[in-house]
DNA sequence: GCTTGACCTCAACTTAGCTTGAGGTTGCAG
DNA sequence: CTGCAACCTCAAGCTAAGTTGAGGTCAAGC
């Protein structure tokens, strides 16, 4: 017998640590497709592990579900990517690593000369108005360190 | 005239770049403190320009209000925090910046040897499962990367 | 001394990311 | 061929972090 291709959602809810109401939570929302056995189960793809645990990481790293969505829009739909698909996704992950650890890097540079001298309170303060832009319109506190 | 002590809610508003609705809110929250006019209107404390920049940014990395609510208790409460005061959680806030990038850096090394070599679909991948408890009990993707 | 913009409360709504529950069906092991 | 765990749908609920709106009050400038 051939290794089964499929799984069911149990499996791979187990396989990767998520409740079973996620995965379908997930498929939804368009990040995982299933097919259906004549007594409407769904089945997914051994491949679907790897696609979760993308899901995960990416989480992780602070992506919302529909920016997750989008990277996995460029798998192959339907068949089981191949390293090179999951290599070329990597390297937009990093790349959105490499530009959070700057992100944090500098912010942590100005906190040290910002709050540490006080001058938090200051509308010059580059910490939280870079651009000098504050009382702007919209609701929400999106003035500061955009 | 000595210059003025309080400031109304849409100054801190303006001041800070954050909804009146927000404030608020943050103050419901416990996040903030206000005095009250004869006539029922709140008025904070010039202070809390500088405290309500530091919920931004706080936010910014990743915290959640009520931790932030934690790290604003350490102030002293009616008065307004010294530079030292401002010093002191500045570098609670740097450790954890710094804890940030260091989890960011590891996750971005085992990204390389491991999404990008195709390893990612299986059980002992270290990226998504450190430490081989996958399928525990709980709900929610809580397994990965903790 | 009145007008008007800023303020007040309280309740309901929003989005994201799920979980929980009710009520019913499937599929595999014995 | 039966029992029961695992599956199904759909609706409702939850937390975080606010926003929006209704209905009403305050205070400061003319």
């Amino acid at each position: 017998m051939t290794a089964e291709t499929f799984i069911t959602i149990g499996k791979l809810a187990s396989r990767t640590g998520v409740a079973v109401s996620a995965i379908r939570f997930y498929e939804e929302k368009g990040l995982l497709q299933s097919l259906r056995t004549s007594g409407n189960q769904r089945r997914f793809l051994r491949s679907d592990i790897r696609r979760v645990s993308f899901i995960l990481i990416a989480q992780r790293l602070g992506l919302a579900l529909s920016e997750i969505e989008a990277e996995l829009a460029t798998l192959p739909e339907g068949r089981t990517p191949s390293p090179r698909d999951w290599q070329k996704i990597s390297r937009n992950m990093r790349d959105q690593i490499d530009s959070r650890i700057t992100l944090l890097t500098r912010t942590r540079a100005k906190l040290e000369g910002c709050i540490g001298c006080g001058c938090l309170s200051l509308q010059k303060c580059q910490l939280y108005n870079p651009n000098d832009k504050l009382g702007a319109a919209g609701p929400g506190p999106r003035a500061v360190l955009d």
